[in-house]
RNA sequence: GGAGAAAUACCCAAGAGGCCGAAGGGGCUCCCCUGCUAAGGGAGUAGUACGUGAUAAGCGUAGCGAGGGUUCAAAUCCCUCUUUCUCCGCCA
């Protein structure tokens, strides 16, 4: 969420930073309702100061034993009054903080300008995609032949957009999940395993509601969401917090599984692993001081980039262009592994700087050496998508004989030299 | 799922319609005293959000788990919800 105040002093600047999001949002509703709220505040306010002096002096007066039926029956219709007034604020405070909470984050100056992904900027390369003497296989056609993996079943079990594992590709999955986590904590970041449903608060603190209901999955008869990242839970952690200005940056690591409806991709990468609805992540979060807050999202960037550098994978790194950064980012690195199947890179970690968005909504604050509490700067990106990261080993390890080389980091989590 | 108890400031805890934004204790901060330490004495200790103001001081409003209600007046009475604890049932 923007800041009211911010918004309402800055209207050109704020418009003119969410047309470069193609954001059709109008905010002249926004600015009316801020001035009548301001009004409506002072003059329920003072009405309330005067009902309160009253009341005390009635209470005086009671004690006094002096009569003041007059003063009380005053009061009866200031109170009416009051709740008048009252009622009116809540309405317009209700529909403010409605529209307050569609409005997207403003991108940062350094951002590309742009429509849409094709007009995202490269930023760097890490390896020469992957050369092959043969023509290479998909994902999921390795899987298959291999045995380990198996959407027939998913769709027996389940339906579409699911996969089960079986073997050595549950094993994979899981030696992946660990070497990220090991790596991670290796370098600073605490571990958090979090439950995989929330409540309804914390989609609002981060996010994803009420915008992108429609993409969650809620659970019937609660208040609950299957979470679609571990951002969710492990941001959501210190909401309703002031923290420690000398504990920042905090960094946290955590495995979920993820929970996505895919509403707006269907028909796009039906096939393998790279689209489901349940898909597995590591996720790294940072708390960050406003101060430092962007050199954290580059250190962020690099921390993720150390799994796919350790796995010998081709990737690269683009930024994001205005018109595809996320809804709450303000900045956004995406980090696309080297997909073979595909000719072409594929997102596999999403690195961004909420800023304060995320923590005006959640409420996440801490205390600076003047005692004042400030907004923290929230980052998160993905350290990486486990499935993708599963799908891009096999593709860029098969051989032709339709083995697949286990990595060499990842030998040790797996047992096995290669996959037969 | 059933039955009961609880939720007050950094922590413990009193308070049971008005003199309560809240006793008392601990902790913490500052001061005094004492070679050091321990002990002792004194003062301070609701943060926060919003409005106003100069992004100050000050003033005002809200705030005793959350949300409603009753009342001129609610920490205190009523309703709903949440969480925690104890017991029973079920269960990995």
């Amino acid at each position: 969420m923007l800041d009211l105040r911010f918004v309402c002093d800055n209207i050109d600047l704020v418009t003119e930073k969410l047309a470069k999001r193609n954001s059709k949002i109008n905010l002249d509703e926004v600015v009316e309702l801020a001035k009548e709220r301001r009004a409506s505040i002072k003059g329920v306010e003072t009405l309330k100061a005067e009902k309160n002096q009253v009341s005390a002096q009635i209470a005086v007066m009671k004690r006094n034993k002096q009569n003041c039926d007059d003063l009380i029956v005053k009061m009866k219709i200031k109170g009416e009054e009051i709740k008048t007034l009252d009622d009116r604020l809540v309405v317009i405070e209700h529909r403010l903080n409605e529209l307050m909470l569609d409005i997207p984050n403003l991108i940062d100056d350094s951002v590309p300008y742009g429509l849409d992904s094709n007009d995202n900027v490269e930023l760097r390369r890490y390896l020469e995609p992957t050369a092959f003497d043969y023509t290479p296989k998909a994902h999921w056609e390795i899987g298959e032949n291999l045995q380990i993996l198996n959407v027939q079943q998913a769709a027996k079990i389940t339906g579409a957009r699911f996969t089960v594992y079986h073997g050595f590709g549950a094993r994979l999955e899981r030696a992946i999940m660990n070497f990220m986590l090991d790596t991670h904590t290796g370098n600073g970041y605490s571990e958090v395993f979090p439950p995989f449903m929330v409540n309804k608060d914390s989609m609002l603190g981060t996010g994803q509601l009420p915008k992108f209901e429609e993409d969650m999955y809620a659970i019937k008869n609660t208040d609950y969401y299957l979470v679609p990242t571990a951002e969710v839970p492990v941001t959501n952690l210190h909401r309703d917090e002031i923290l420690r200005e000398s504990d920042l940056p905090i960094r946290y690591c955590a495995y979920t599984a993820c929970f996505r409806g895919e509403a707006g991709s269907a028909g796009r990468d039906t096939r393998g692993l790279i689209r489901q609805h349940q898909f597995n992540k590591v996720e790294l979060v940072k708390f960050a001081h406003p101060s430092n807050s962007f050199e954290e999202l580059e250190s962020l960037t690099a921390e993720a980039e150390v799994i796919l550098k350790l796995l010998k994978l081709p990737y690269r790194v683009v930024s994001l262009c205005s018109g595809d950064v996320g809804f709450s980012s303000c900045k956004t690195y995406d980090i696309e592994v080297w997909m073979p199947s595909y000719n072409r890179y594929v997102e596999i970690s999403s690195c961004s700087n909420f800023i304060d968005f995320q923590a005006r909504r959640a409420n996440i604050k801490f205390r600076d050496a003047n005692g004042k509490t400030q907004l923290v700067h929230t980052l998160n990106g993905s350290g990486l998508a486990i499935g993708r990261t599963t799908a891009a080993i096999l593709e860029n390890y098969q051989n032709a004989d339709g083995t697949v080389t286990v990595p060499d980091v990842l030998v040790k989590y797996m047992g096995v030299n290669v996959i037969k």
